[in-house]
Order: C-alpha cells, then structure tokens, then sequence
DNA sequence: TCAATCCTGACGAATTCAGTCGGAATTGCC
DNA sequence: GGCAATTCCGACTGAATTCGTCAGGATTGA
C-alpha cells in the first residue's frame, strides 16, 4: 500500500502493474490446486482487496485468469505460468507499452502522432519501447514464482542486476562511441 | 502542444522529456553556431515557451547546455552532439530511471523499497530499467539530429504502420541503420 | 537608453491515480 | 431453503501530479 509515493523517476509503473503482477505470482503458486479467493491474496500481500478487485477485472478480460463464483470460488490461471510472459501481464494492466504516443504498442494509437513520419526523434521511443517488451517477454511467470534461493541480498547489492538467466537480446548494434 | 491526451499506456515518458529532448536535437541542429534563443526553437517546434523556460532550467542544472544572457543570447550545447547520450537527457529532464521503486537508477531511491531482499518480482523491474538505460545509452544526439532525408525508411514509414495488432506477440521491427 | 534575452517563483486548471463504497448475482454447504 | 463466501459491477472521491500560465526582475548588446 503506497504510505509515501515518492514522485521521483521517470517511465514509472502504476500500482496496477505492480499489485496485479504480484497478484498473479500469487496464483502461479497455487497453480493446479484450485481457485484462490481474492481476500486471500490481498491478506497475504497486505494489499487492498476492493482495489485488486478492480485490476483483476483486467486479467480475466485478457483470458489471463479465469473466476470461480461463489463459495471457495476465487480465480487461477489459464495456463501454465512458464507460458505466460510478463509482457502480456503488464499490457492487460496497463495497457500497450506506449513510451511515447507515436511509439504505441497498439498501432491506432501510433498513428494519431502528428509528427509521424518527419519527426527523428520517434526512433528514440521506438527503441525504447522495443527494448521494453523484450525484456517483458523474456521473463515468465514461473520465473517470478520460484522462491528466492538463498542469497540474502542487501539493498544496493549488485549481485541482483547481473541474474541474467537466458537472454538472448539482440535487437540494437552499439554505435560508435567517441 | 498535447491537444489530446491519449492516457493510454504504460510507461510514459512526460511532456518535459517529448519537449526536452526535441529541445536538445534543435540545440544539436545549431551546433557550433552560437546561442539559439528559446523563442526561436518555441516556435520552430510550436512548443510553448514559458513551459520551455522551466525546462532548459533542468538542462542547464545537468551541465548540458550553457545560456548567454542579454540580447541575442540563448542556449547552447557544452558538448559535441555525437557525445551525448540519451540517457543524459532524460534523467536531467526526468529523474533517475525507475520504471519501480525498488529499481530505481538512483541507489538512494531504491533502498526506501520495503520488500527488498525478500520479494522475487523486483528482478523483473530492474531487468526492465536495465534495457531501457541500455536503449538510450545507445543512441546519442547527433544520430536524432541529422535530417531524416539520408535514412533508408521514408515518409509512409513501415516501422510504424508494421506494427502487429495486439493478439500476438509484438515483433521488433529492426531499426534500420544508415 | 532600449529591446531582447534569460531567470525566478508563484499560481492554477485539468487529469490521473489510488483507492473506497454499496450492493447485486452466484454458488457450496448445512 | 437458508446462509455465508465469493465474484461482479458501477459510481464516487480525495489527493497528487502534470502541464502549463503569469508577472516581474536581472543581464547584456546595439
């Protein structure tokens, strides 16, 4: 629960990405036992249960989670969560992955750029962009539910941004540096 | 001018960096030439110039451009296009990559995450900042600063309209080098 | 001196974010 | 059948942020 937002950053998520991906980590962990209720995951994760009920409106509409009504109803994946990429997750959140208008995932959006076309600076966000959903799509839910092996980590600790599993990026040539 | 905000989406960049950074590639246009006044690049890029005047603040802050004040003064790059890079600009304009807290660029920032250590899900955000610093690392100013006219791709430009509609995979166009 | 600039700080409208609230519909279990 | 646990739905709201505007002062070249 957001005590005090700290307001600096640029390109931040919103609550809805970050509650609904640990909400969906929550189901790949129950996957295959059975539906779990909402309240559980929100008393588990001390997030707000009225407030996941509207993100995982989201979910369901993008045939992510499936709901049980009722009594021990509650909601549980599709699929397998090693078949499903983070970049669908966050989408279904989110919606497109659009850093810049003209640089939307969802090409109606895109074309509502008035600049389309002479403007230079598009290749910018486009390949921010491209390098977002890359990175969204080389990770799965099952890699986010596997729990932490061991090593206790300090904040700051460098050891977490080298874990590199099996990337295979390879979509921009460096330039030239001077 | 944002005439209509299309609020869809997510990881948007603000206005301060669309704005900034066309800012910054007119400063680059002009390189070498002198001080260029913020009403010229105003009207030139149909931005409104008060807004720019807090701007240029953040840039002059970040050492990247230097003002000359009085008549026929204005601003100007402290440094060859070719040696700065997007990454640069964007963190004057915007703060420090942080697409999550517990990701954020700046140490200080990050160590405020109340579950770090403990939660799986923040190796996902940092894999995310990671790529996009990567991304605008690799592009400087001078590359968005020459005219489009020598770029193999030309007005009715595929990258943008190749865009897959969103029940599939999004594929990256390759970003066509000259 | 005068006009063109940069510089500074305060202000404000619109939008979005992050939830809250109340209640209706559905289902399992006694 | 009745009750309790659920999902489902739509409206509402306080607070923060974004995207500017505005007024005026300081500095410089001609």
């Amino acid at each position: 629960m957001r005590t005090t937002v700290p307001s600096s950053g640029a390109l931040h998520f919103s609550t809805r990405g970050e509650y609904g991906v640990r909400l969906m980590v929550e189901l790949a962990r129950h996957y295959g036992s059975g539906p779990v209720s909402l309240s559980e995951m929100a008393d588990h994760e001390s997030l707000p249960r009225p407030y996941l009920e509207q993100l995982v409106v989201s979910l369901r509409e993008a045939a992510l989670v499936t709901s049980t009504r009722g009594a021990h109803g509650g909601y549980e994946l599709t699929r397998p969560p090693a078949t499903i990429h983070m970049s669908e997750v966050i989408t279904a959140l989110e919606g497109p992955i659009a850093p810049m208008i003209c640089a939307s995932n969802d090409p109606h959006d895109a074309a509502t750029c008035v600049r389309a076309g002479f403007c230079n600076v598009e290749r910018l966000w486009q390949r921010v962009r491209d390098a977002i959903v890359e990175a969204l799509d080389s990770m799965t839910l099952a890699e986010l539910a596997e729990p932490r092996t061991g090593h206790p980590v300090h904040p700051d600790d460098p050891a977490i941004v080298a874990v590199q599993p099996r990337t295979d990026r390879q979509t921009k040539e460096p330039i030239a540096q001077p």
